[in-house]
DNA sequence: GTGGTCTAGACCACT
DNA sequence: GTGGTCTAGACCACG
């Protein structure tokens, strides 16, 4: 787990996404446990308040469920997780191919800036696909 | 030219993002006249402060230029246009192909996704295609 | 006895509260025998860690007295009982209707809400009544 | 507005209750400006900080809506405050009823105790009664 | 040791 | 002056 914070946007909130994809592309396995508030905090060099708001926002959504004084869990709902994670898929491509095309953008140079970025090797790493 | 404003965002960082691209896709054409500001500010329902600040970040981003008396135009320099569109374009590829990819996404799924946007109409208007 | 636990509140305070009212209700007659605090955290699904620091502060209010020997019996001072029992009620009916006057209900309003209740039968059971 | 804070609840907690009373009693109109967070951490003698947390979740109820730079609005959605005060009239009514029923109380019992708390006066005040 | 709450105080961006 | 974010540090209840 990478702790890549800019600061152009709240940190806490980068936090939430990074936390997010960690479940959603299953670096955080369903069922298994949250390292405590303090760890992640230390990881990602930031206050453990400012952890807590994310850690809080995390279980908000139910991505993670707190037992009140034995630490966090991912939530074993993967039902959930899987339908989150496709939303957030098409939710992302939409917005996306809609600023590109309000660039004046074709789906064809689209398709190939993304196969470029796939000889970059941007996409190495933990693929599991759309079911 | 449709002024859709979010309340999560920094409204004249979103001008700003709508007039740059209207610029790059052409609808303001190079060398051609701008509104004056109470006009794009009456569009954008927003006040005249406001844009004016976004018109001050065209300007020294060099896409628009002003002359004292008659008004602000759109740069003439479609070289300047055209370098500052594929920055975007290739910037925010990448930073979509990280994301993606951060939730287990592959090339080829982003292919497919892509492709079922083109068939919902997202890219149809004024294409201009990559050089 | 339902155990019905929540997870946004103290576990020992909810079965605190929950064996009183077995008390208050004479669920638990006076006098009678308490279970075991192994059986009890059994019941609770809890641990007998937890269940023990509740059967302490029942012994602290009284309701419950240790025979070193033979285990826990409810007291037999019915006198204090229904004291207790009082208290609750009347605090429990202030605080409330603090609340709903609070959220602009009148008494009628809240009289007829109570018959509507009775007629769910939420008030079916074991009905002591007031002395 | 009267900010009576105890201690044995988390006081943001606390001061969520007292402003969404404030709202759905009507004292605090639809549509009307929420004070500033400072002004209102001030009459509430608590941290700005606390205060902040309060109205976050004011704002996540969608009672409150705040307008980034120019302050905070009650929300003019009347429907929603009126439903969501019916929604927090019942839930309160049922589970008190149940835990009254759980004590022994009948529901002539609980009558008879409404309407003294009517005599005490307790009710007095600005009462908008039931749709 | 765990999560949670609160304070005090500083800083920032926006309008 | 507004809302918002963040730090540093302390304290508490729970199990």
């Amino acid at each position: 787990m990478e702790w890549e914070l800019r600061s152009d946007q709240p940190v806490y909130l980068q936090l939430v996404r990074l936390l997010k994809q960690a479940v959603l592309s299953g670096e955080y396995a369903p069922g298994s446990r949250v390292p405590s508030v303090r760890d992640l905090a230390a990881q990602a060099k930031v206050t453990p308040n400012t952890m807590q708001r994310a850690l809080q926002s995390m279980e908000q959504s139910g991505l993670f469920e707190t037992h009140r004084t034995s630490g966090r869990t991912v939530t074993q709902d993967v039902q959930k997780i899987e339908q989150l994670r496709c939303e957030q898929v098409q939710q992302s491509v939409q917005e996306f191919c809609r600023t590109m095309a309000g660039m004046g953008i074709t789906a064809n140079d689209m398709i190939a800036l993304v196969e470029q970025c796939e000889q970059e090797g941007i996409f190495d790493g933990n693929n599991i696909g759309m079911r």
